[in-house]
RNA sequence: GCGAGUAUGGCGAAAUCGGCAGACGCAAAAGACUUAAAAUCUUUCGGGAGAGAUCCCAUAUCGGUUCAAAUCCGAUUACUCGCACCA
């Protein structure tokens, strides 16, 4: 077969009768399958693509030869850093290089033979979409879910624009590498914090990885403890956030982030100069050396004291940026028995080290960290644990001195970016009237082409005139647009409910459409957006149903991440290992459907792993054998009789084929339904060698299994059906259903195991009892001989399986 | 450091609920066809012992539960991923 000529014929012909459109008129039940969307970085599609794509898309073929309305959209998450890069480095502006490289992507994605509906495509960076992004921007500003403010932010001095927390690993950028610094710097923020709650809880109803719930959970991060407030001798509140308020007697010092308000305001006079010099040496420090655990604490005495509400003894103050202004109130209760950090910093400064909680299980070794007795505490001595945590937290409540408190380590999501490609932040500053949303009649504030975008630290739009020179939509004064885009995680958060409806010119979406064909049914693509795409989706589909938008929870029911594909070496594929495998000179020799085929067969989907040469050679092998023996089937006049042993067989083979692959494609198991695609290939191999065939039963499984394999290999299958004078698509037909009366046999091979040994095997009749079994199993005389007269003890029969024979 | 995951032939892997370990392939070997090669077809293919029927060992390591463990439990080792001073 002429693969090339047999892809152009049918991606022309499904083209041409928009098969690959979703069906709004359709009463079938809607399926909508998306696969995440493309980064057009690099021109060509690479293995990822291909592995995200080719299966995910055989996949949703399946779900559409099963009867559902499949809806399967592509796009592209067009704006971005990699393409604002490569013009510094090329002079090639961003919007030429990520237009060419969308046009061969989108070419090399249509001969993939997936069935997308191209009619409904997405650029982020076109105007008719970013209008909306920046539509959803003033949307979630109306709510107060969009506010600026001035804060620490991470700084990457490399990619020149500030980073959101989910962009920053180990302290590093996530991007390039380079050592984040901290600055402070008036930014917008999304208020995700204000769902953490709802984040975390509708995890559960999730058919999600437990992994990447684990991850999102971690994230978010949930902590219940307690608010205390401890009242300094210059009239000053200091409240501290601890999950250990059960230790609160053994606090021997309190410590304020260096960034604390109240820092230099509690400092005295003779603490002053040192106090400076510390919050200016905490300042310069990195993030790196910051977080790093390893690191000795350090930290300074303000000279100032505060009193610990319950005990009533003074505590010094000290500052230290081994605490975090960004978590709970950014001071801490220091409890140096109790907690290994206070426990450093104590043995370091010589700091008292009271010991208030008993282990309860055996020697108390200090720091001692879990949970145990209270002691040296007053009247609350004795109380253990999470009940001693109740007393305590009440106590200081009853005293109006806090109470607890839940917190979460999920921080705000930082959206300016200090870059040009992105889609612009729809504000005007303006002297008189500040921060003034630009109003929506106004939109797009469209992103200028000629701007200066070599990097210096400021933001480049900052430096294109006529696109900052404005008036103000209030008073109408001279007043300057907002120069930093949109990070690009905000355009993809909302893309998949923009594919429902994607040339609505008046509206983001029509609301019933969007509601009708949401939310995603199946959603497939990398697990490294656990924390970041994934999180932000599903804020802003929470944010768009409180708004009245939406009329469901999550965009998402069921998520499936692909492994990745490594290089033949088992290192992870790219230019520095030189192992990068191309996917377009195997595309270019076997064709589209073996490539997706062997993707689908080689690996487990979920795991990925290290490239092999040679599995796809077996695959276009196996594609023509498959060839073969359907049109070898197709060549003999119909004649249904006989009907023996041997068609047994092959019904029996033929229907488990279809039950297993069933399973397995649903499961995104593709491996083992390509598998039991050989085994009923084999089995067709194996009938048409007899000399006497019933030919019309020969046939039927042969079209059964052409539909099985139809959705892993489509161009392939379209053509032998066509072949075997099939009418119309072969995704027109519906996919085989297994009979089950074919699945009973007459006759099991059980083993027969005396002790847990197997003796034999024996073929049972189906339909027998235990007792019946178990009689069978001892009539036979390898067993008779094993047991030697030896009582039976008891029997153990596992249906279909073996017999357990125990004897004395 | 904390959390999670993975570990099965020469290789990719498979094994519903604990029930015949290694399905399906690759590679390899032998044979058939061929002047020859390729392609194709047939057979063998975890390790050890044995002429053989068979027997013993084997799912990272050690131990446990069970009639029965790749699967469950405990410990150990190696690797992968996520988080990382979150009080």
């Amino acid at each position: 077969m002429d693969m090339k000529e047999v892809e152009r014929k049918w991606q022309a012909r499904w083209e041409k009768a928009k098969f690959n459109n979703f069906d709004e008129k359709s009463d079938r039940e809607k399926k909508y399958v998306l696969e995440m969307f493309s980064y057009p970085s690099g021109a060509k599609l690479h293995i990822g693509h291909w592995y995200n794509y080719g299966p995910a898309d055989s996949y949703a073929r399946f779900k559409r030869m099963q009867g559902y309305n499949v809806f399967q959209p592509m796009g592209f998450d067009a704006f971005g850093l990699p393409a604002e890069n490569y013009a510094i480095k090329t002079g090639v502006h961003p919007k030429d290089s990520t237009e060419k490289n969308i046009a061969t992507m989108e070419k090399q994605l249509r001969a993939m033979g997936a069935m997308f509906d191209w009619s409904a495509e997405i650029k982020t960076c076109e105007e008719d979409y970013y209008k909306w992004t920046q539509w959803m921007f003033l949307q979630l500003y109306k709510k107060g879910l969009a506010y600026r403010k001035e804060a620490p932010v991470n700084w990457c001095p490399s990619c020149n624009t500030v980073l959101a927390n989910e962009q920053v690993t180990e302290g590093v950028c996530e991007r390039c590498g380079t050592v984040v610094v901290r600055k402070n710097l008036t930014q917008w923020f999304f208020k995700i914090t204000a769902y953490a709650e709802e984040l975390l809880s509708g995890l559960d109803g999730l058919d999600w990885p437990e992994k990447t719930k684990l991850m999102q959970k971690n994230w978010i991060g949930k902590s219940t403890g307690c608010d205390i407030e401890f009242d300094c001798e210059t009239g000053d509140k200091i409240r501290v956030y601890t999950t250990r308020c059960d230790t609160i007697f053994g606090v021997t010092y309190v410590v304020l982030a260096p960034e604390h308000p109240l820092a230099l305001k509690i400092t005295t006079e003779d603490r002053r100069a040192e106090v400076e010099a510390y919050i200016a040496e905490t300042a310069k420090a990195n993030e790196i050396e910051r977080l790093s655990t390893a690191r000795e604490k350090t930290g300074v005495f303000t000279g100032a004291y505060c009193v610990n509400p319950l005990s009533g003894k003074r505590i010094p103050v000290y500052l230290a940026d081994y605490v975090l202004y960004s978590y709970g109130t950014g001071a801490v209760m220091a409890v140096p028995a109790h907690d290994e950090r206070d426990f450093a910093f104590a043995t370091k400064y010589h700091l008292p080290i009271v010991q208030v909680i008993e282990n309860r299980n055996g020697p108390t070794e200090l720091p001692f960290v879990e949970d145990g007795i209270m002691i040296g505490s007053l009247n609350f001595d004795g109380l253990y644990g999470e009940e001693a945590r109740d007393e305590v937290a009440n106590r200081i409540a009853k005293l109006g001195k806090g109470g607890k408190k839940v917190n979460y380590r999920l921080r705000d999501w930082l959206v300016s970016r200090q870059r040009y490609w992105g889609a612009p932040i729809p504000v005007i500053h303006c002297p008189n009237c500040g921060a003034v949303p630009v109003p929506e009649k106004d939109l797009p504030v469209k992103l200028p082409y000629k701007v200066e975008f070599r990097p210096d630290g400021k933001s480049p739009l900052a430096k294109c005139a006529e696109f900052m020179h404005t008036t103000c939509p209030v008073c109408g004064g001279e007043a300057e647009r907002d120069p930093d885009t949109l990070d690009t995680f905000v355009c993809s958060s909302w893309y998949y409910l923009r594919y429902a409806d994607p040339q609505n010119t008046k509206e983001p979406f029509d609301r019933a459409r969007v509601n009708a064909l949401l939310p995603v049914d199946t959603y497939i693509g990398g697990a490294e957006h656990a924390c970041m795409h994934l999180l932000y989706a599903r804020f802003f589909t929470k944010a768009l149903r409180d708004m009245g938008y939406l009329n469901f929870d999550e965009p998402f029911k069921r998520l499936v991440h692909q492994g990745v594909i490594m290089g033949p070496d088992g290192n992870r594929m790219s230019k520095s290992h030189g192992n990068i495998v191309s996917p377009d000179e195997y595309v270019e020799e076997y064709g589209s459907d073996a490539f997706r085929l062997y993707l689908m067969f080689g690996f487990s989907y979920t795991e990925g792993g290290p490239w092999n040469d040679d599995g796809i050679k077996a695959i276009s092998r196996f594609l023509d054998r498959v060839e073969k023996i359907i049109l070898k089937a197709y060549e003999y006049p119909d004649k249904n009789a006989p009907y023996g042993a041997e068609e047994k067989a092959l019904d029996y083979a033929r229907n488990y084929a279809i039950q297993k692959v069933t399973r397995d494609m649903d499961a995104f198991s593709f491996n083992t339904a390509v598998a039991r695609l050989m085994e009923l290939c084999n089995a067709l191999y194996k009938y048409e060698a007899l000399p006497v065939k019933n030919n019309t039963l020969f046939k039927a499984a042969a079209k059964d299994f052409l539909l099985l394999l139809a959705p892993c290999a489509p161009h392939f299958a379209e053509e032998l059906f066509e072949k075997i004078g099939g009418k119309g698509f072969i995704f027109e037909q519906e996919y085989p259903k297994e009979n089950p009366e074919k699945l009973v046999l007459d006759e099991t091979e059980y083993a027969v195991q005396v002790n847990s040994r197997i003796v034999c095997r024996v073929m049972i009749p189906s339909g027998l009892s235990d007792g019946e079994i178990e009689q069978r199993a001892l009539a036979l005389p390898e067993i008779a001989e094993k047991l030697g007269g030896k009582p039976v003890k008891k029997c153990i029969v596992v249906p279909g399986r073996l017999v357990n024979l125990i004897a004395g």
